[in-house]
DNA sequence: CTGATATTAGTACCAAGTGCTAAAATGGTG
DNA sequence: CACCATTTTAGCACTTGGTACTAATATCAG
């Protein structure tokens, strides 16, 4: 069953955006035409050639390395702290935060940004994360800023344990809130 | 100033992993040798041609069973996967991932590795955190390899919802526990 | 100096194409 | 049905970036 000129370049285009790797030769076979008329096809919807199609997969995806969580103690920008009360930070949103496919930043920056305010907000030499309950409220986009605002919710100085809220907005909504139990401990 | 046979390999396999898109006519020319000593030097340290570098960069980041996160996306790397059902991954601690004062992993690397897993595991076009809730259970240090094993609770098509528990061990003790709700479409 | 190691040269061949010309098949319209 | 345009197929020379193999030189160390 042979398709029309225009079905058989329709599905050529959607055969290899799935897969790219697919030679003249083998397309010829699926579609049942000549390796000619595939090259013809090729030619009108000016689709490269396979070594070209797989160059530009690997070009892509090799130059677009996603930004792993930096080094830096705190991720985002603290603007105000209040030690053992509370602290705010922004973080603005790139692309490298975000989902290529959609544009979403990805959980762990907003987490990141929120966790290492918590860390921050501490006034002790040791704190770490003991729990923390998470609400992503509402996606976060690129080109956000997102101002996090930690509030210290109370201190058992006996359990080495304080609990924070961190709630995140994006122009005056909230986009996140999480809860932080943090053991803490004061060396020297 | 030619290298050494030795010092050329070495830097061969160095340059190769920096920009793997380089001709053997191109290292011939930049290490001042033949196209043939380029080549036996490929041969000794089993360095593919071109061609299959670019191709398999480019089949590494079209990961097939991938969908809802190109593979580079993924924190921590993922050594098995059960799309809907299961996944692992891994990730090596270094002190790029520890608080310098204490050597203690910073909760949103983990975290960061068991919500990009959460998120792998799904079967979908898009896949979104809505809740999370976590637990560190004990400190991973610099040097520790975090195994993050991903498990599909259960899958509600109505609520477009999931729940996957992720549990991360070192060395076959637990460390992490996270439980994650998470949105999720099909599209097209 | 000699032998081993390293390097270069040259040939035939391959895959997956491009670019071009030309013939054959097919299809729609009067 | 015939005719002309569109579509498809065929064939050939040439290209890149190689492999596989053989053979000739360089280079160095003892």
């Amino acid at each position: 069953m042979k398709y029309s000129k225009k079905d058989r370049q329709k599905l050529l285009l959607e055969t290899l955006e799935k897969n790219p790797f697919v030679t003249d030769e083998n397309l010829a076979f699926t579609f049942h035409v000549s390796v000619q008329t595939i090259r013809l096809d090729r030619m009108e919807l000016s689709i490269p050639e396979l070594r070209e199609r797989i160059k530009s997969v690997a070009a892509h995806n090799f130059g677009e390395e996603v930004k792993s969580l930096p080094i830096d103690e705190v991720i985002g920008e603290i603007i105000d702290i209040d030690l053992d009360k509370q602290a705010i930070s922004i973080l603005d949103i790139t692309k490298e935060h975000v989902f290529a496919r959609n544009g979403i930043a990805r959980g762990h920056h907003l987490f990141a940004q929120a966790n290492s305010l918590a860390v921050a907000v501490i006034n002790d030499d040791l704190a770490l994360t003991r729990k923390s309950t998470l609400t992503f409220v509402k996606p976060v986009k690129a080109g956000d800023r997102v101002v996090a605002k930690a509030i210290v919710i109370n201190s058992d100085a006996k359990k080495n344990s304080t609990l924070i809220e961190v709630t995140s907005k994006v122009e005056n909504e909230t986009v996140f809130v999480g809860q932080f139990s943090m053991y803490r401990v004061t060396m020297s």
